[in-house]
DNA sequence: ATAATTTTGTTAAAAAAATAACATTGTTAA
DNA sequence: TTAACAATGTTATTTTTTTAACAAAATTAT
């Protein structure tokens, strides 16, 4: 099957996974490990050796027999296999606290994506870099978006302008968004859209919680 | 079914969507709506009605028909499902972007949940509150939480902190953990332990965006 | 040289989750 | 009054995801 065809067929989860096992394999080349086990995979994520070989079969790669993977080539098929095949420019919406934490937790890594633009609506953030991260005002979106060919946007704004800022993102002619405010958004069905929330995260570690604590 | 009973057998993603169901409807009662239909709420979270009925189904809640739900009942209920009867105390180690965004998220919310102490390494932060929340150093984590009785604990450090904040929150007697670090961590089993990583969730859209694009 | 071991790759089965199908029942309208 | 409608509640089916089972093969040990 060529890799085209394979990607089509991944599983949700299985993509996420490959992501994870990337930034493992990059931890682990860089301490000079040239060769990786699937179990050894599995611990680090907390899943199984057999979920990592059926992963693995699924992207089409061959380890090699009792020595294990490859990390250095394993690393570049899932490169292959899940980024594009030029880089991919984001920008944030929302430079507050949560959009500089993402900003920071992307500078410095070697990736396909880049961070090229945040957006705010403080004057006083306006016009500054942070991060490295050049900051323009929400009403300069459209333009600044088209001409810096961003596809991807993260929302990183108080709820309450969600809805407003992915409208104007899908304007804009952005492709996915990742929203991280508590307020679910829609968008038409090419713009891939992904949310992530934080406090339904925070209730469902104390749900499991409390379930532990009653049944002992 | 008790109550009891009904909460050992809901689905994992359905905990999930009852934590969202109820932030929705919190907002609609502050709008003054009274009732619900099962199909406004599937709108909202981008699922279908019928598996919002059969989540509250599974949680025993009958609906009027042709009424829909009762929006505050519902709250209720959710609450009695997913909440602990007396509310958790919740730890924030890292005082850095993240945790501060985390913590301001939370303020204002009405919850059973309350962020009541911050971990920092900083000396300019430790003894400050920010945002109400006091911070203290992070040698003084085991006392802190076990005099301020806190069971959950919130990653928000860099990745190289990750294994030892968490040994560090285990050994003070926390029992759910919320990794926000891009390291996986290990806990015994008696702590619940939910990891996020927001480069994976950008590589994924990043994954679907090219995906879209290849096949257009 | 041969048997045991260990690890991969793949197919098969099981479990979890989502979707569909449909019965039920108030309400509305003819 | 009765038929059509629109909503819920539940069972059945399908799809997705995970786990198990096991064959194949390279290495190691005897």
């Amino acid at each position: 099957m060529k890799p085209n065809q394979i990607m089509k067929h991944l599983p949700h989860k299985t993509i996420e996974r490959l992501s994870q096992y990337r930034r493992a394999l990059l931890i682990c080349l860089d301490s000079g490990k040239t060769h990786i086990y699937s179990h050894e995979i599995a611990r680090i994520q907390h899943i199984t050796a057999v979920q990592v070989r059926r992963d693995l079969m699924l992207i089409g790669y061959t380890g090699t027999l009792r020595k294990g993977y490859n990390v250095k080539e394993l690393i570049d098929l899932i490169g292959q296999i899940i980024d594009a095949t030029e880089g991919i420019n984001v920008a944030i919406v929302g430079m507050g606290n949560l959009g500089r934490a993402l900003i920071n937790y992307f500078t410095g890594k070697r990736s396909h994506l880049s961070i090229v633009a945040g957006f705010d609506i403080n004057p006083d953030k306006i016009g500054n870099t942070m991060s490295g991260v050049p900051c323009f005002g929400i009403d300069e979106m459209e333009s600044v978006i088209k001409r810096l060919d961003i596809r991807i946007g993260i929302m990183t704004v108080p709820g309450d302008f969600a809805v407003e800022v992915a409208d104007k993102l899908v304007r804009a002619g952005v492709k996915g968004i990742l929203n991280y405010t508590p307020k679910p958004v829609n968008v038409p069905k090419d713009v891939y859209l992904e949310e992530y929330d934080m406090i339904t995260s925070l209730e469902k570690v104390a749900f499991y919680v409390k379930m532990h604590e009653e049944e002992a």
